[in-house]
DNA sequence: CACCTTATTGACCGATTCGGTCAATAGTTT
DNA sequence: AAACTATTGACCGAATCGGTCAATAAGGTG
C-alpha cells in the first residue's frame, strides 16, 4: 500500500506551494489540503498541526538544499563561467526534485511572520562559493562590478524564465550554457 | 482641514502594498487599516466596501500608467539603448508617484481571484515601445535573440535591486545608464 | 468470502477573523 | 458654544480558522 507515500508527497508538494505563496499565516490548513486534493483531517493526522507541518517542511527544505550543495563538486574549476555554470546546475538538480522548493526558497526572505522568522537559518548565500575564481580573464576596460551584476541578474532572469517542469536538467543547462557563452564571449579578453 | 486627504493618501498606499503582497482573497480590510494607520471605520467610509477600495485602486493603476505611458516621447528614438532608456525612464517616472504602484502591477498577473482577472487589463506589454528600433547595429557573430533577452533581463535585475524610494530618478538612471554603456559597448559592433 | 489493518474522510467544535454598521467622540471652523 | 467634519471603538452575523473524532473506504491475508 504505496497510496500512503503518494499522499503525503502530495501534501508536501501542496505545502511548499501555498506557503511560498501566501507565507505561514495566510495559508490555511483548508488551502493545502484543496491543493493536494486531500482530506484537512489527513493533514493533521500525519503531521498533528500547522505548526508541524511548516516545521517538517522548512526541515526538509534546508536537509535538501544543505545535503544537495555539500556534494558541490565544481570549487576546483577557477573559471568564473565554468564555476557558474557547476554551480548553477548542482542548484537546478536540487530544485528539480521538488518545483516548489525554489518558490519556498525565495518566500522565505519575505515572510515577516515570527514563526518563519525564528525558524529560518542565516541564508546559504551563493558568495561562498565563487571564492578562488579566476577575474583576469575579464576585459580591463570595462568595470568589473557591472560585469558580475549583469551576470547574476542574467542567471537569475533565466532560472525565473525556466520551464523546469517538463524539461530535465540536462536540457536546460545546455540552453544556459548557450548565454554564459555569449556572455563569456562579450566579457572576457580576446586573444 | 486637509488631514482628510492624508489620511486617504495612506489608505491608498497601504492598499496597493497589501493587495500587491497578498492578493484580493488574502488581504482584509484590517490589514490595510493597520498598514495605513488608520481606522477600518474610515476605509468603509470613504469606499463603501472591500470592492470599492480594490476598484478605485485598479482604476486609479491603470489610469496612472496609461496617462503616464501616452506622453512617452521616445518612439522617435531608433538606438536601442536610447530607447530602453526613455521606456525605462518613463516608467521610472510614473511608479515614482507611488512605490507600491510597481508591486501591485506585478502581482495582478499571479492574482488567481476571479474579481481581479475579471478587472484586469490585457496588460501593456512594453514590446510595442520597441518598434522601427535599429538593429543593425548589434554584432553579427552572436545571436540576437540572446543579446535581446539578456539586456531585458538586466532591466528587470536593475529595477528591482533598485531603491526608488530614497533617490530620485534622475540619480536611478545615471546609475541605469552606465549598465546600458557596458551592455552597449560589449554588444554592438565596434568602429 | 470474512477478517483485520491501515488510509482517509465528513461532520463538527470553539475560537478567531471576516466584511460591514453605527452611534459616539475628537478636531476644526465660525 | 454651536455647527460641522473627520475619525473611531465597539459591535454584528457570517465565514473561516486550527483542530478533533467517530465512521468509512480500501487494501491485504486466511
Amino acid at each position: 500500500m504505496q497510496k500512503k507515500e503518494e499522499s503525503n508527497r502530495r501534501i508536501i508538494d501542496a505545502g511548499f506551494k501555498c506557503f511560498a505563496l501566501n507565507g505561514y499565516k495566510k495559508t490555511s490548513v483548508d488551502d493545502i489540503a484543496q491543493s493536494a486534493g486531500v482530506s484537512k483531517a489527513l493533514i493533521f493526522h500525519y503531521y498533528g498541526s500547522k505548526d508541524g507541518l511548516y516545521s517538517y517542511l522548512l526541515n526538509y527544505y534546508i536537509d535538501t538544499v544543505t545535503d544537495g550543495l555539500q556534494s558541490f563538486d565544481g570549487l576546483y574549476k577557477t573559471d568564473f563561467f565554468e564555476r557558474l555554470e557547476a554551480f548553477s546546475e548542482a542548484k537546478l538538480r536540487i530544485l528539480q526534485k521538488n518545483a516548489a522548493l525554489f518558490d519556498f526558497s525565495m518566500s522565505l526572505a519575505n515572510d515577516k511572520d515570527q514563526k518563519v522568522i525564528d525558524f529560518s537559518q542565516p541564508g546559504s548565500d551563493a558568495s561562498k562559493y565563487f571564492d578562488g575564481v579566476d577575474m583576469s580573464r575579464f576585459k580591463d576596460g570595462i568595470e568589473l562590478d557591472y560585469m558580475i551584476k549583469i551576470i547574476f541578474w542574467c542567471s537569475a532572469g533565466f532560472i525565473k524564465d525556466a520551464d523546469m517542469s517538463k524539461s530535465n536538467v540536462g536540457d536546460v543547462m545546455k540552453e544556459f550554457k548557450k548565454f554564459t557563452d555569449v556572455l563569456k564571449k562579450v566579457f572576457y579578453k580576446e586573444n
